[in-house]
DNA sequence: TAGCGATTCATCCTAAAGTGTGAATTTGAT
DNA sequence: ATCAAATTCACACTTTAGGATGAATCGCTA
């Protein structure tokens, strides 16, 4: 509880500390000058300089850092779909169940059998029976195989 | 030229005038309060409120702001791959090389890394070296991402 | 010729994908 | 209500993919 306290009011202590020291070196420097009257702009100057560096650094140190927004165009890249036609008499052909065709289209937007299984609010394993039927049905090896024939049939995007 | 020399020096314009200012302030305190030698601390303390507000005010000022990067990701409708264009300049920019590029469009054919080492009569550990350094480039983690991705920047079929 | 990028290959390790089998539950149609 | 298909999940296991790192070779170029 010390530690958060401390820990909290860092900056203040700081501060305080800070401002201790310098009003002792005021002190003494009163003590050593008062002889020599003269020497007023030497002290009014060291004051200055001493006031002046502390507010430099507790405007460093306490200022929200400034923020400056650099916006950077990027170009990204879309297939056009406009004249995209389901291949529904295909699905059927292949038995190809809702469920599957949601699995197979996560599929190929990239995503891992995790991300799906996260997507679809289902277990790991649930999306590894789809994976497995998908690409059985499809009659293919692998993931990669599925998502290029299933869109050179139009069965997705 | 003398509206941008202004503009270009104003902080230091600005901070040379606010010390002419200030020494004047000084000069001012020191004739009043020089008869009565206790006000001292009084005048000590103008000093140092001053030129504290003045570091404040200069670190303010003069603290570079921190930059912020956002990134707009901008659409951009490519035509369909009936007339496809292989866009090199993409390819370029990315540092894919020749034979990445290979492996690249294996991989979209759907085979295993085993199939294309075999098709390419080099070893399956180049083939992993050439697939990681295509899904760096492309910055995806999957190679179904990479054919997705690779396909829209149509630097491959 | 010294340096650089590209290509090749290796090893070790982790993560993801895919196979096979079995089973509980839900849903739709007869 | 019942049967078939669909959906869900589990577990054990194999294969494939991917990450990190180091290193040898080759061709091109300053």
């Amino acid at each position: 509880m010390v530690k958060t306290f401390l820990s909290k009011n860092k900056l203040i202590l700081l501060y305080g500390l800070s401002s201790a020291i310098l009003l002792f070196v005021l002190k003494w420097l009163e003590l050593k000058f008062v002889i020599m009257q003269n020497a007023f702009e030497i002290y009014a100057g060291c004051i200055a300089l001493l006031f002046m560096g502390l507010g430099i650094w507790l405007a460093l140190k306490l200022s929200k850092p400034k923020k400056e927004t650099i916006i950077i165009e990027k170009e990204v890249f879309i297939k056009d779909t406009s004249d995209f036609v389901l291949n529904e008499k295909e699905i059927e052909k292949l038995g190809i169940s809702k469920r599957e065709m949601d699995v197979l289209q996560l599929m190929a937007d990239g995503l891992s059998n995790q991300e799906i299984a996260e997507r679809l609010f289902v277990s790991l394993n649930t999306i590894k029976t789809h994976s497995s039927n998908v690409l059985e049905k499809l009659d293919v090896k692998r993931r990669t195989q599925a998502v290029e024939k299933a869109k050179r049939l139009a069965i997705i995007h």
